[in-house]
DNA sequence: TAGATTGTTAATCGATTAACAATC
DNA sequence: TAGATTGTTAATCGATTAACAATC
């Protein structure tokens, strides 16, 4: 039944999708759904849903749809929820601070550890409970506590050596803030980046473009 | 020349890395470069950097490649960068801050205008330079004001409504920080998101499916 | 049972890659 | 000129959509 002969991309991408419109469907009670309404209410195909699901196994009932409850468990588990993830974050800065402080990591199964950084003035405190050590202290730390993860919103230019850092001591995950592009060549290491440039640029562009196709209009009506 | 016959979402999710990655050359004082450099460079075949800039005309010469100045200047054209858009911050909490305070808006072609709160102890600072005003006077300060896009850091259960006065107040973009969907249906606007959940969880997968590679292994190395 | 909806294969569509003439 | 590299069309590949038998 189960297939999984090289998950794409673009599928991995929309498994979070799945997972939250489930539990936002899970917290207004709702107890089944077809393929077609989820589609509905995320803008996919029914088809496209359960080619999707199709990848992993069969989590429905024909006739029926999938059970809520049971499919956001799947899923999770899928991507990784319940496996006792770590996760350590690089740079007690404004960004660090911020997702220290807002951030649900437990929610999408990472453990968070601590913090590090080389701020005099942060460093010894915590930050919503959580230690702050000092950054030379990183590879005692990680010899001592297995880590998943590292959370890097260090300063650009202390990103690849950080990251290389994370790597050279058994870190397998990099969640990458800051803006610029790390790289491990033959390490084996997974980079996951949030490039808000990148996102905002994507923005302009759009909106561009519908300022244009507005200008074109603008032209057909005076004509 | 010029074509742009629908470009791909594909297409323009590539369009702010090849700007980052010129940005980059350009600092590193790199004049001219090959299809097939920056290619490599990115982890993109040659013929797809051809293709996505042909979507936009030629902007090379043949037997010479591309002027890394020239084309980074016409990159960030076609992204918007000389638009003069503009850009609020809904939500001056600690995401906002770190936003307001580190990110370079201008880079990306914004101008960063205001930022709107409803906490008695923000409204009427200043952060970074940025005047913080309380939430109720932002459709006052929108017909002032021409505002591009809407960058939304406020509580998930607020983000909707607030999306919602941005867009009936004339704005055409919103940068979703909340972790939540938020759609205006009918509405002639643009919502990009950055979920940063989805994104953990995509590493999430990513680095179990490493484990569960490592287990086999093992497992072949055993018998 | 009849109706609904999945699991799964086949068809279509779109994006990436390859090829090569044009030309700097 | 010869060599290099683009612009652009054609071929391939992969992802999405459609279809439908299986079955709850």
């Amino acid at each position: 039944m189960k297939r999984n002969t090289r998950v794409s991309t673009a599928v991995i991408r929309r498994l979070p999708r799945y997972y939250r419109q489930l539990s936002e469907l899970q917290r207004k009670g709702v107890i089944r759904i077809s393929s077609s309404a989820l589609g509905k209410s995320m803008g996919l195909t029914a088809s496209q849903i359960r080619q999707d699901l199709f990848c992993f196994g069969g989590f429905g009932q024909q006739g029926y749809g999938y059970k809520v409850d049971s499919l956001k468990e799947q899923i999770g588990e899928i991507l990784g929820i319940n496996r006792g993830h770590t996760i350590v974050v690089l740079g007690a800065g404004n960004l660090g601070r911020a997702l220290i402080e807002n951030f649900k990591f437990s929610n999408n199964g990472f453990q968070l550890l601590a913090a590090f950084d080389v701020q005099e003035r942060t460093v010894g405190t915590q930050i919503a409970g959580v230690p702050v050590y000092h950054a030379d202290t990183l590879e005692e730390f990680l010899k001592e506590n297995p880590v998943s993860v590292g959370l890097l919103t260090v300063p650009k230019s202390a990103a690849q050596t950080m990251g290389e850092r994370l790597v050279a001591a058994g870190v397998h995950g990099i969640w990458n803030f800051t803006n610029c592009e790390i790289a491990f060549p033959g390490e084996d290491v997974v980079v996951e980046s949030v490039h808000f440039s990148d996102s905002l640029l994507a923005l302009n562009y759009m909106i561009s473009q519908r300022e244009d196709g507005q200008e074109q209009e603008d032209g057909k009506d005076k004509t």
